[in-house]
RNA sequence: GGUCCGUUCGUCUAGGGGUUAGGACGCCAGGUUUUCAUCCUGGUAACAGGGGUUCGAUUCCCCUACGGACUACCA
């Protein structure tokens, strides 16, 4: 870890930089859990930073969802919007008049030219090229021959945007040019500076564009570390060369692998969710359309889902599996990074939340349970709640799936399983109101104290385990499932065990 | 179409010039249990294909195939 920091003479400054165009997609929750392990690995700085420069994409709601879901996970940001604003506004918006400037800087060096195509006359252009089986590209190779200010005299430029006139700019790639690049995670990457094209970096809305505003608040923000999804590795040169255009030292750039559906081909999508029954959503995002649902609401453990993100495209080189975010933290290594996209595997998913599940301690989730208990309109002993609650747990995988594994404890059971009622034999009643006279008969009616007596009377009359077991289990739960059988007998308490007995004798 | 990235069991992955190619999820079987689950034991199952380089390639190189991302005045 020293020799880490040594290496990095800069201090590690990694930012999360959504769009709030809607709620935060898992592939972007494991985007920022990888910024905020490596910020903590080497000591750093974590922030979030809003991209809004589309105004026609703003989505009311989006970026305090972003908040939520990030403090839900734990990995909640150091530095964002209202929060420890060290090189604020953190929303770009509110950094709308710093950009042209930078802009206008790319102009007068020759870095960034004027443009004047109307987006029409692009599309028509786009067009053309098509029916030719084309690409059209705007770059070094036509804008010589567009309207734009290489085009136009400086008069004329300048007399154009005096009038009013709608342009943007445009970054005016150099030519023949391999630019070799490195990427912490994918190594070295070529890229001919003559197929790129000239991107717009400044709107005729008077707003940046992702590559401009990125670019400027990232160093700015003195970032040290660009973490992101695959789909940036594309700009990535163009990157690049604003950083060199504007004589600023790069940062390191790491490009995350994608998330891809658990079946069929292609990145995850937010149907893939709703339509395979699991979230692809940290927390609920309701809109007209409906609902989308959330880890958060399906009683994930944020501890889980963080776990099981985390070992999606990466893992330690050991076979453990089970990582606190503090483990994460000490261990997370972007070279140890995949390059290969990983599809998403709900029932591993669901496996890492059992896991945390199981771990929890019994009170905390009797406390979660109570409430939906209630809602059954049962009043809720806690002290029994919590024995439920352990003596179930591990059959679940969610709190949510408690009710259905211990509803016989307070509800008597209404139907019987039909498979294995067919053991309920002739000799059967018997035997039950034998049972019932033994259990009548028992003072200290706790779990051990009935199972010795009960097993005892069985032994003296050379009764079969599986005669009485079976019906017994049957009688009180209606199936042969569920926890130990004078755990529940203790539970629910002598009389309701007899009268369940009695019900069956006579339903069976 | 172009550019770039990728490819080890069904899935997540370890490994790396000579290995019985390891683990986990899932699935199957056995054991434990009065039952289900847990737990334990075992099993199923992979180096995309073709060329090189090499004594030897799954590992290095090239090609092909396949997959993915990008290709907007969206990020």
């Amino acid at each position: 870890m020293h020799q880490n920091l040594q290496k990095m003479s800069k201090q590690v400054r990694v930012r999360f930089a959504p769009s709030p165009t809607g709620p935060l997609h898992i592939g972007g929750v494991r985007t920022a859990l990888f910024n905020y392990l490596f910020a903590k690995k080497h000591g750093g700085v974590f922030y979030l930073r809003i991209e809004d420069t589309d105004q026609n994409r703003f989505v009311p709601g989006a970026e305090q969802y972003i908040m939520e879901a990030l403090e839900w996970l734990g990995i909640a940001p150091s530095e964002t919007v209202g929060k420890n604003e060290k090189f604020g506004p953190y929303r770009q918006s509110e950094r709308k008049d710093l950009y042209k400037q930078y802009a206008d800087n790319l102009i007068n060096s020759g870095w960034a030219y004027y443009a004047f195509d109307s987006s029409e006359d692009l599309d028509q252009l786009r067009k053309n090229a098509e029916e030719e089986g084309k690409v059209f590209i705007y770059n070094h190779s036509v804008r010589e021959k567009l309207d734009n200010s290489l085009t136009n005299s400086a008069e004329k430029t300048a007399e154009r945007i005096a009038n009013g006139e709608d342009f943007v700019i445009r970054f005016k790639t150099p030519v023949n040019e391999i630019l070799e690049l490195k990427d912490i995670i994918r190594g070295d990457i070529k890229f001919d500076t003559n197929l790129l094209d000239d991107k717009v970096l400044f709107k005729s809305d008077g707003m940046p564009t992702y590559h401009l505003a990125n670019i400027v608040d990232d160093h700015l923000m003195e970032t040290s570390h660009v973490i992101r999804g695959e789909e940036w590795l594309p700009s990535m040169p163009l990157h690049v060369l604003l950083y060199r255009a504007f004589n600023w030292e790069a940062p390191e750039f790491a490009h995350l692998p994608l998330i891809l559906k658990p079946v069929g081909n292609g990145k995850l999508s937010k149907r893939d969710g709703d339509k395979m029954g699991f979230p692809v959503f940290p927390l609920e995002w309701k809109t007209e359309e409906g609902v989308s649902s959330g880890y958060r609401e399906k009683g994930f453990f944020p501890e889980a889902v963080v776990n099981f993100l985390a070992l999606l495209g990466w893992n330690d080189g050991t076979d453990q599996e089970l990582f606190s975010l503090e483990e994460l933290a000490e261990k997370f290594d972007l070279n140890r990074v995949h390059k290969a996209g990983a599809k998403f595997d709900p029932e591993k998913n669901k496996w890492f939340n059992h896991q945390y599940l199981i771990q929890q301690n019994d009170d905390d989730l009797a406390k979660a349970f109570a409430p939906i208990v209630y809602e059954k309109g049962i009043d809720v002993d806690y002290t029994t709640l919590v024995k439920i609650v352990a003596s179930i747990k591990e059959r679940a995988n969610f709190v949510s799936d408690f009710w259905e594994l211990s509803d016989f404890f307070y509800v008597a059971p209404t139907s019987y399983d039909e498979k294995a009622s067919k053991n309920w034999k002739e000799e059967t009643p018997g035997l039950m109101r034998n049972l019932i006279a033994v259990l009548n008969g028992i003072e200290d009616f706790t779990s051990v104290n009935i199972e010795t007596i009960v097993k005892e009377w069985m032994t003296q009359n050379e009764i079969g385990m599986g005669k009485v077991m079976q019906p017994f289990r049957l009688s009180l739960v209606g199936a042969l499932k569920g926890p130990h059988l004078f755990d529940i007998v203790e539970l629910i308490g002598k009389e309701e065990t007899i009268s369940r007995i009695e019900k069956a004798i006579e339903r069976l």
